[in-house]
DNA sequence: GACCACTGTCACGTGACACATTACAATGAG
DNA sequence: CTCATTGTAATGTGTCACGTGACAGTGGTC
């Protein structure tokens, strides 16, 4: 059994656009405008990420910490986790065709 | 004293770029041609990323991850450390902007 | 010393993507 | 009915990861 990438065997982790639309925004009461007006976006860059149309950049996790006080690495780490599970899914093959070194 | 932030008061994170010119290419004897043909892309992609001219995508956290033998997501938080570091700087006075809201 | 493979780096083009702006149809409140 | 708000499509811009091609410098081998 692989050790190393039993992690890949999951389902496609939640994307952020669906904590915001499914927690975040119904918890703290706003709408996708009131929500980029408070970050300072413009309504289309919320809008498409709700839709997860988009991912969250560093700056978006920044504005998205600050508003609802958690961490930027909160929204960060769900973003990547989406990323590397959909990566993981495009160049599977690629990659296990690179032979693991082992240290010198 | 701001209890959130204190994280960016530290300075600039190790790019991943280092990382591999300073530890992982000499630890394993490595040249960047080396590395380039043994991740399957090409030498242009391994040397900007040592020069630290270019971050670490998802796909290439999977490939460095693959041939060394750590996680994906050793490379993807090295990256997303520098990223997070950067983009606080940069947009540091709009975040400052953003009203903190009190959980509903 | 002459050849040659390898190296680091530049120049260029491509596709993907985060973002703003503008526009428009549907919906809801007054 | 009117008008503001909403969700979303269309368009343009800048940035960025990546590949290909080209170049000059460097080392080794004969």
């Amino acid at each position: 059994m692989s050790v190393v990438n039993d992690r890949k065997l999951k389902r496609r982790p939640t994307h952020p656009g669906e904590m915001l639309r499914e927690d975040f925004l119904p918890d703290f009461d706003l709408s996708a405008t009131a929500l980029a007006e408070a970050i300072g976006v413009s309504r289309q860059t919320v809008n498409e990420l709700l839709r997860e149309r988009r991912s969250v950049s560093p700056e978006m996790a920044l504005r998205l910490s600050r508003l609802f006080g958690n961490s930027p690495e909160f929204w960060i780490n769900a973003q990547r986790a989406v990323e590397l599970w959909d990566a993981s899914k495009t160049i599977k093959k690629d990659v296990q065709r690179i032979k693991p070194l082992h240290a010198a």
